[in-house]
RNA sequence: GGACCUAUAGCUCAGUUGGCUAGAGCGCCACGUUGACAUCGUGGAGGUCACUGGUUCAAGUCCAGUUAGGUCCA
């Protein structure tokens, strides 16, 4: 039987089928199978703000590659796929979308409806999240996909919010945060981004007054870039030693905005002799430094802006003015009031938020904090004594740098999608008071600060007493754990009230590990499909957790690895991942890196769509190793002329203006097109240019060889049957494929194990193309042809091919699943020593493990000695322009046992360069007008009547010669070193010794022949 | 300000713990198409390993500094 495939692979018709295939086989699922071992992976979590890029691509090409390549060793292989609701970006994205459209904000449609509006968007792209990683081929358990916010999740962070309640982990507290007053929420460090904007400086002074206040004729200069904060001036601070201004330390000084009188502290750390007038204003509710400053110097604290950014009651007449309005009405009532002595402009570096793009500002506010000391330490301990382990190593010390500092963990925001703050709480009047009126939901007890219960009680609900907004306000705060409902409506009716934050999205990914396995829950979900039940304990947690690998990109390692080490002890007393694996970033044809909020990100549909996932992911796994970043130029292909454009910062930034969907103009056909943007939607009906980028060729190409090179096998198993092969039938080039093809499948799995991709790609490409297609299939051509040698080239032809579709199967699994199937078709039986009948599925097929004893390192340089005669000859006919198909003759001096070793593969030299080995030996002389070439133990004369060209080849040998000299005298340099001698290793030197004696045998090879090109 | 990374062929990148004549893919040049593959084959050209010092018998590789770029944390 035989099949021809078609003459080139068609990647979306296999794609499209064999991922219905899989998940109808339920090949993707993974369950507790307590006899096996586990493997598994958590996806970190993409966001559901938009669409994949090829960074994610990346990212979910090595999980994919990791669970396939483990499940096909036997083992359970869990990738636990899902997505994040990441609470202040995708709240971002909705409103400003509902911005741009209809014009409204958040507080026009309240809270009910914004949060639906976002559950929406939230549908809308975790749907396409997940069929891109489809399309890329994620063989997730797609039977356990989870959302941070769905009931699963969300119960977990009830728990663990509530555990850390009663233990004490939780508090609230004051914090200076950033402040973004568009969105009116606090937003990270992370989430801001600093940017130089033109403004002024400018320079006031305040008129120090006496202990009455009253005028003195002495003043206090200062500079500022924000006049507006003067309303909420708490000291005005000078360096202890400035001598200029020793002796008003201690002294008071007016402002005369608002008449309230503040100290002149000394503060080294804040005050700058050197800079300005050496004296600075103190804002501790509005300024980083000077909050710190503050709290060193226990200043008072005015906050003097409302939450959008207005100036509020503390600010007097101001009060009610934008920020930017109280600004210029301050600046001239200091001018009027004769206190304005200067303005300069100056370039201000100035924080922006991420999410708004408008400017931050420093504020003061009340948050919730994770305690962090013990917790820190764990996570810390986890790295240092290798539960965890980091790849590649050096991203350990950024994690433990991070985690060293140990600052607490503000949890809460100010936004309306996310988890809600599960307290509720109620102003205080009377302590006991308060404590009664708790003992409705078990026996309360005031002890200090906080309230306990009795225990049938204290699983629900924990209470503690904390400081109020306002100064002597005190409140009593009440957390419940998740499912009592009635508990919840029940402090209502008392008068408590939720807190309207919700918590930091990390929270919640940092439970990702556990939380997905249905902790802390028993029953698991989705439930056991084996016939085997979950009873008191969650055996799908107790199975796949922990997880062995995280696969992940190293700017999250504080932000979420960190944390998901520190819950995953806290919660489950264990590391939630063995390992961790940082991928290099993508970056894009300028450097910048891909992100969804930059415009820059490509969907890797796109490439898919031109290249073929596989070529896609072939391309992508060999980028991956253990470097930082990897550039990735991508252009747009005109649908006009097929030209490319290469993409530049212009059109990443373009947007619609005035209606208009951007176009851009093909530099070849002029023609304009539109092109796909993160930022719009090209029109109904328009032409839309792909995105493409060559470095894709590479998988592309390589699958198109894999697919011709099964293609010729196919075509050549007519007949085939399945038997053992004894060594005694193994020609030399057989003995040499299964040598190398051991050595390959021993190296693949190596480098898969230590994460680097790129060499294990780089591996397996080279043996398919360089070994098994240049060599082999071409050695083997005769044989096929052959009656007699078919039977054993076709079995050695299949196990080859078998055991290649299987070592590349997690790395391009559609291809190989196509050309599976049809082996299957063709010999379903393979096997050199024991014939058996092939797996159903390359994606179920074992993991390859050959006897290393096959590896023969004295044949394999036998073999390479063949090779480069055959090499030199083709370059010897190369030069003379001599056509391929002309015989040509071979004469070869060389020691009496490489001869035999020639003779013995002669065939092959007529074989792969048309040429008859006419005699070897060691007394072999040049024939007349031959063309030569010398190799290190051999030197070779091809008979070329009438077409050599003495001068040319004369030449020719020169040059070699010059080359060959140039080695020498640098071997000659070392070994004239005494020091080289005596001081390096033996080996070394004498490696040197044996390649200058090389060198020698070729220099006198070559002079030989020069010589007789004169006497010719 | 602190930390990390990168700089090797025209382009994108490999190059273990220092040690044989620094490699690959793409691109380029020449030749080649009736039998797996032009998404291909054969052959070839192309590099003062960013710069300056240092350590060493020996430096692309280690150390210090400089320059340029990227990133994280303040």
């Amino acid at each position: 039987m035989t099949a021809e495939l078609s003459k080139a692979y068609e990647p979306q018709n296999a794609q499209t089928r064999w991922i219905r295939h899989w998940e109808e086989q339920g090949y993707c699922n993974a369950d507790p199978h307590p006899d096996r071992e586990q493997h598994t992976i958590m996806i970190p979590l993409p966001n559901v703000t938009g669409a994949l890029h090829m960074g994610h691509c990346l990212n979910g090409t090595i999980q994919d590659l990791l669970t396939r390549w483990r499940r096909m060793q036997g083992r359970e292989a869990l990738w636990m796929p899902g997505t994040d609701h990441a609470g202040i970006a995708t709240q971002a994205v909705v409103e400003r979308r509902m911005l741009e459209e209809e014009g409204i904000t958040r507080h026009d449609i309240g809270r009910d409806a914004l949060v639906e509006r976002i559950w929406d968007w939230k549908n809308q792209y975790e749907e396409r999240i997940l069929n891109q990683l489809k399309q890329i081929g994620a063989s997730c358990d797609w039977r356990r996909v989870r959302f941070t916010l769905d009931d699963v999740c969300s119960r977990a962070v009830r728990r663990t919010f509530f555990k850390m309640f009663c233990d004490g982990l939780i508090y609230r507290g004051k914090r200076l945060v950033n402040w973004d007053t568009h969105l009116q929420t606090a937003v990270a460090d992370d989430e801001v981004f600093s940017e130089d904007v033109d403004g002024h400086f400018w320079t006031f002074n305040y008129p120090v007054v006496d202990g009455d206040g009253n005028p003195t004729d002495q003043k206090i200069r200062f500079s500022t870039t924000r006049p507006e904060t003067m309303l909420g001036d708490t000291a005005v601070c000078v360096h202890p030693t400035d001598e200029r201004y020793t002796d008003l330390i201690g002294r008071l000084v007016q402002i005369p905005v608002n008449g309230r009188c503040i100290p002149i502290i000394a503060d080294a750390l804040l005050a700058d002799k050197e800079k300005g007038t050496g004296a600075v204003k103190v804002t501790p509710a509005h300024d980083p430094n000077d909050y710190a400053c503050g709290l060193r110097n226990d200043l008072e604290m005015i906050n003097i802006l409302n939450a959008d950014g207005t100036v509020n009651e503390d600010g007097g007449e101001f009060a009610g003015l934008d920020r930017y309005d109280a600004r210029k009405a301050i600046i001239s009532k200091m001018e009027e009031l004769g206190h304005y002595e200067d303005v300069e402009d100056r370039k201000i570096p100035v924080k922006h938020s991420d999410r708004s793009k408008t400017p931050v500002e420093p504020y003061l506010s009340d948050q919730w904090f994770v305690r962090m000391d013990d917790l820190a330490q764990s996570a810390m301990d986890a790295v240092e004594d290798g539960r965890v382990k980091i790849f590649p190593q050096r991203y350990k010390k950024t994690y433990l740098d991070w985690l060293g500092e140990k600052r607490d963990w503000c949890i809460s925001r100010q936004l309306w999608w996310g988890h809600r703050i599960p307290v509720w709480s109620k102003k205080v009047e009377d302590r006991a008071a308060a404590v009664s009126e708790l003992s409705e939901f078990g026996a309360a007890a005031g002890e200090g600060d906080r309230v306990t219960f009795s225990d049938e009680c204290s699983s629900t609900l924990a209470a503690q007493f904390a400081d109020g907004i306002m100064p002597g306000d005190e409140l009593l705060l009440a957390c419940v754990d998740a499912g009592n409902e009635e508990v919840e409506a029940r402090l209502a009716e008392l008068g408590f009230a939720q807190d309207p934050d919700v918590l930091d999205t990390w929270f919640s990914s940092a439970l990702w590990p556990h939380a997905t396995l249905g902790w802390p829950n028993v029953d698991c979900n989705p439930p056991r499909t084996d016939g085997g039940a979950d009873g008191d304990r969650n055996e799908t947690l107790d199975f796949f957790y922990p997880g062995s690998v995280l696969v992940t990109s190293r700017d999250i390692i504080t932000l979420w690895v960190a944390r998901m080490v520190l819950t995953g002890l806290y919660n489950m007393g264990d590391v939630p991942f063995k390992h961790v694996y940082i991928h290099p970033k993508i970056l894009d044809g300028l450097g910048q890196t891909m992100s969804k909020s930059k415009g820059n990100g490509v969907d890797p549909l796109e490439l898919i769509d031109k290249y073929g996932t596989d070529a896609v992911r072939f391309t992508i796994s060999s980028l991956a190793g253990e470097t930082q970043d990897v550039r990735l130029p991508v252009g747009y292909e005109c649908p006009h002329c097929d030209a490319v454009t290469p993409q530049t910062k212009e059109h990443q930034e373009m947007r619609p203006m005035g209606g208009a969907t951007p176009s851009i103009k093909c530099g070849k056909c002029k023609k304009e097109f539109q092109f796909p943007s993160p930022w719009f939607t090209p029109d109904e009906g328009a032409t839309v240019a792909r995105i493409v980028s060559e470095r894709f060729e590479y998988g592309r190409n390589f699958c198109n060889k894999l697919w011709n090179a099964c293609r010729f096998a196919f075509m050549n198993l007519e007949g085939y049957t399945a038997g053992p092969v004894s060594d005694d039938e193994l020609q030399m080039e057989d003995r040499w494929i299964l040598s190398r093809l051991s050595a390959t499948a021993d190296e693949v799995t190596t480098q898969l194990q230590r994460y680097h991709f790129d060499k294990a790609t780089g591996t397996i490409r080279d043996f398919t193309w360089n070994e098994f297609c240049d060599w082999y299939l071409e050695m083997i051509k005769p044989r096929l042809r052959d009656d007699a040698s078919r039977p054993v080239a076709q079995r050695l032809l299949v196990f080859v091919t078998d055991t290649l579709l299987r070592l590349l199967h997690p790395f391009a699994p559609f291809i190989t699943e196509e050309l599976w199937a049809v082996l299957n078709e063709l010999a379903p039986e393979r096997g050199l020593s024991e014939p058996q009948t092939a797996e159903a599925s390359a994606m179920v097929a074992r993991w390859p493990e050959l006897e290393a004893t096959q590896v023969d390192p004295e044949l394999e340089t036998r073999f390479e000695r063949l090779q480069e005669v055959i090499v030199a000859v083709r370059n010897v006919r190369a030069f003379y322009k001599i056509s391929p198909k002309q015989p040509l003759k071979l004469f070869m001096r060389c020691a009496p046992e490489v001869a035999e070793q020639m003779q013995a593969v002669a065939d092959q030299f007529d074989n792969l360069s048309r040429t008859m080995l006419e005699a070897a030996g060691v007394d072999i002389n040049r024939p007349g007008a031959s063309g030569t070439f010398s190799l290190n133990d051999a030197e070779g004369y091809i008979p070329l009547e009438g077409l050599i060209d003495t001068e040319a080849e004369r030449a020719r040998q020169a040059e070699k010669r010059e080359e060959v000299l140039k080695h020498i005298s640098g071997a000659d340099a070392k070994l004239s070193n005494e020091n080289f001698v005596n001081r390096a290793p033996e080996q070394v030197v004498n490696d040197v010794r044996e390649t200058r004696a090389k060198l020698q045998t070729q220099l006198e090879s070559i002079d030989r022949m020069l010589e007789e090109l004169s006497a010719s």
